[in-house]
DNA sequence: GGCTCCCGGGG
DNA sequence: GTGTACGGGAGCC
């Protein structure tokens, strides 16, 4: 008797069972347990195009490739008529026995005589089999089948049939989120190796845990004192397996934590057997390390912010604290980490706030991951994609993915990625990016800012562009040719593309939601507004994908045609503006930043309306705002400012700063102080002279050694050992005398230094700070390294030189230079 | 000017 | 695992 159940999906992964591959989709049932859903009803494949569309099925079909594991074999083949690019093509789909006999019969078939071309060998067969099934991940599908005896940490149900059950979605998964701390030393490097986890925390809904393996008097009650590391790692996994997550969430905890525990967890010989399927928990090392559980989804939920919204924050850094402070207005506790090896070997009273502190942060990663959930789960539901993946993609994968999730509609079968030689040519390939009027450096008044509403996105709609109607065979190129004379290229005016429709779909599904959150402000509001600002995302990346060396889609005539008319529409802005009389200050793509010059607002409002009466499509030029005060900083050399570098003020007093770049760890502390004072005098106070006797006080400062060597210490880290290093820069010079000295250096150690006064190259005056004296440090470097450098733009805006900064506060400026 | 190296996040 | 990984700045040669 078949039986049905209903689950949301979460994830999947694929078993070869008696030679077949089996689906296991791991979810959680309407009524809120676990459950892994088995479906064995799913063949790999992949397409050839035959030459002169000849069918060679039959000797397809006798293909058997022995190894000493499973033969690979096809197990059966069917013509196809599939479209590539808009055009019919005659294809074979061929079946395999397995997954993995995918890539290895199309490396033996791709260079027979009679075979043009393969396609979509590379799918990963999970995705495969969501896209082919329809089957999107969180939202609520209905099983036909019945439950099966397999060993599992929850019900197993083998389906014959899956099918969508409706519209709900899994809006609330259950989030568990954890961070350790080490023993680690704070001029070392980070070991895990070495130095044993002393802590570890989880917090969820209605958990609330510190395990730490050292006593100490406490009246917190969340604390739990284990006796060893390796208690500490069986309490981390039975925690888990009794809250029984979703979601697993950390912060780094791909490139940290999970690598950290596993490799102690090894050292004590433990299994991290925490999968649904008491599989261990998968580490894969690549440039970027990740880690995987069958069942419970690792999210870290650093990578998704940077990656996906980071654009979209001020913050330069993105570590905990920053992150947490802008999103959630939390902070991290203020706790020194570097005392933590002493207090954990000989102060233990003082364990207690460093218990707080590690808890804290996993409250802190607890309540980012619930933040950023509905922008996570739109995603996941637009791209059809599982959280895991989409954690761990960029904007061009994400279009891509959902581009392959459409194609099937279409007809259309993938083009493949490029290889070596294409990806060479086609990083070689450039073209004339966006239209910037370069502001004149300087402060100004009034300032009334307009944009194009997602301007690319538009574009591509409006004037049809995609890799299937450019250059059509059946219009000629009069109708819908780019404005661009040196870019000669039609795009179809019969036929809409499949990559116009698609975008065109996200935009008018954006726009539709947008005006139901201006009615109604309920308790929908939050999620709405993730699904529109996760649609906007994805549509603002079809354009760059385009024009992305990476891309299967790949048309860097689409991405020049869509820059041409681009600089087409926003040259036609400031003419007409220019025409009425504003004063042109800035524009740079999409944005065009007018003064009044004695106009008022209202004026300003009526000529976008005018502009907008002329627009095609859905294309439309907004009021962005009204700033009383701004100032435009220069380029580094040159009368004219810099692209994207400026800060405005709004009718509130809150600047808006764009474009100054991070000051990174191998900076001195003296030069990412002053960068940070100067752009508070300029920017709040717009008190220029202020800023530059500060500025001329530092440097004074540092000729007269006033500056404390604190703050010229420069770090930086030693990536490999000293020995491999080809060119010797400064820190390994200092790394290879402090190795002579007999301490231990290696891969990971921060190496500090100062850089000493003298004629001789850099790594021969760098020396470790505790060798120099106070007054031995090389003023001048920091001065002309430092310092200034992390100043000059800032001061170039406001009509002064480098030269002025060095002055002396006795010398005076010369008056009317210019 | 080209090549090499380091940064990020985490402790 | 039917995939794959970045981009910018500084110092040396």
């Amino acid at each position: 008797m078949a039986e049905k159940i209903q689950f949301f999906p979460l994830d999947a992964t694929y078993k070869v069972v008696d030679g077949k591959a089996v689906i296991n989709l791991y979810g959680r049932t309407i009524d809120g347990s676990q459950i892994t859903v088995l479906d064995s009803n799913f063949e790999p494949y992949f397409y050839v195009i035959p030459k002169d569309s000849i069918n060679i099925s039959e000797k397809l079909e006798k293909i058997r490739i022995e190894s000493e594991n499973e033969p690979a074999f096809v197990a059966r083949t069917e013509a196809v008529i599939k479209k590539f690019l808009g055009k019919e093509v005659f294809a074979i789909k061929v079946y395999t026995n397995l997954p993995s006999s995918v890539p290895t019969i199309r490396e033996v078939i791709k260079d027979w005589d009679s075979v043009s071309l393969t396609h979509e060998f590379d799918i990963p067969f999970v995705r495969r089999y969501l896209i082919d099934k329809s089957i999107t991940p969180l939202v609520l599908h209905e099983a036909t089948g019945e439950f099966a005896n397999q060993i599992s940490r929850c019900a197993v149900f083998k389906a014959e049939e899956i099918a969508q059950a409706s519209t709900d979605t899994l809006h609330n998964p259950k989030v568990l989120a954890f961070d350790i701390e080490t023993y680690s030393h704070f001029d070392l490097a980070i070991d895990a190796e070495k130095n044993p986890i002393i802590m570890l925390s989880l917090y969820g809904d209605g958990l609330k845990k510190v395990f730490v393996w050292k006593k100490f008097n406490t009246g917190i009650d969340y604390v739990e004192f284990v006796d060893s590391e390796s208690e500490l790692i069986e309490k981390f996994k039975e925690a888990i397996n009794n809250y029984k997550p979703d979601i697993l969430t950390g912060y780094f905890s791909d490139g940290f934590d999970l690598p950290y525990i596993k490799t102690r967890a090894d050292k004590h010989k433990l299994s991290l057997d925490i999968g649904l399927d008491y599989s261990e928990l998968r580490v894969k090392s690549a440039r970027e390390t990740t880690v995987a559980i069958n069942g419970i989804t690792h999210l870290d939920i650093f990578k998704f912010i940077k990656r996906i919204i980071g654009g979209t924050l001020e913050t330069y850094s993105y570590d905990l604290n920053a992150v947490a402070s802008e999103l959630l207005d939390e902070k991290k506790h203020n706790v020194s980490l570097a005392e933590l090896p002493d207090a954990w070997d000989n102060r233990h009273d003082e364990l207690e706030k460093f218990c707080e502190y590690n808890l804290n942060d996993s409250i802190l990663t607890y309540n980012l991951a619930v933040k950023m959930l509905p922008t996570i789960i739109e995603m996941v539901k637009i791209v059809g994609i599982p959280i895991y993946d989409v954690n761990r993609m960029g904007f061009s994968q994400l279009v891509e993915w959902y581009i392959m999730k459409q194609a099937p509609q279409f007809n259309e079968i993938a083009p493949n990625k490029p290889h070596y030689d294409e990806l060479q040519q086609r990083r070689l390939a450039t073209y004339q990016g966006a239209f910037v009027y370069e502001p004149k450096p300087g402060l100004y008044k009034d300032i009334v800012v307009f944009d194009f509403r997602s301007l690319y996105p538009t574009i591509l709609s409006s004037h049809n562009i995609g890799p299937d109607t450019i250059d059509c065979g059946c219009c000629g190129d009069a109708a819908k040719s780019s404005p661009d004379e040196s870019e000669k290229h039609w795009f179809c005016g019969k036929r809409k593309g499949f990559i116009p429709i698609l975008l065109e779909e996200l935009i008018t599904r954006r726009m539709r939601i947008k005006e139901i959150i201006k009615e109604e402000h309920d308790e929908k509001f939050a999620f709405l507004d993730a699904r529109q600002n996760s649609l906007k995302l994805l549509a603002n990346s079809f354009y760059g994908y385009l024009g992305f060396f990476g891309a299967r889609w790949y048309s860097i005539e689409c991405a020049r045609s869509i820059t041409a008319w681009g600089r087409f529409y926003i040259h036609k802005v400031i003419g007409k503006a220019q025409k009425e009389g504003f004063f042109v200050l800035y524009s740079d793509t999409d944005s065009v930043f007018l003064t009044l010059d004695g106009k008022s607002k209202n004026d300003a409002e009526g000529f976008a309306g005018s502009i907008n009466a002329e627009l095609p499509g859905l294309m439309e030029l907004e009021y962005e705002g009204f700033y009383p005060a701004g100032i435009f900083v220069s380029a580094k050399i040159g009368p004219f400012g810099a692209k994207k570098k400026y800060a405005l003020m709004s009718e509130l007093g809150t600047l808006k700063i764009k474009g100054f770049e991070t000051v990174r760890r191998n900076w001195s502390l003296i030069a990412k102080d002053v960068q940070e004072k100067v752009l508070g005098i300029i920017l709040r106070e717009h008190d220029t002279k202020k800023a530059l006797e500060y500025v001329k006080s530092v440097v004074e400062d540092l000729r007269g050694k006033k500056i404390a060597i604190g703050m010229v210490v420069i770090h930086t880290q030693l990536q490999k050992d000293i020995l491999d290093y080809a060119n010797k820069g400064p820190h390994v010079a200092v790394a290879q005398r402090l190795r002579n000295k007999g301490k231990s250096i290696g891969p990971g150690s921060i190496i500090k230094y100062v850089v000493t006064q003298g004629n001789d190259i850099i790594r021969n005056r760098s020396k470790l700070p505790e060798e120099v004296k106070e007054n031995e440090y090389d003023a001048d470097y920091y001065i002309n390294n430092q310092v200034i450098p992390a100043v000059e733009r800032i001061f170039n805006v406001i009509g002064y030189k480098k030269e002025d900064l060095l002055e002396t506060k006795e010398q005076t400026k010369l008056e009317g230079f210019f």
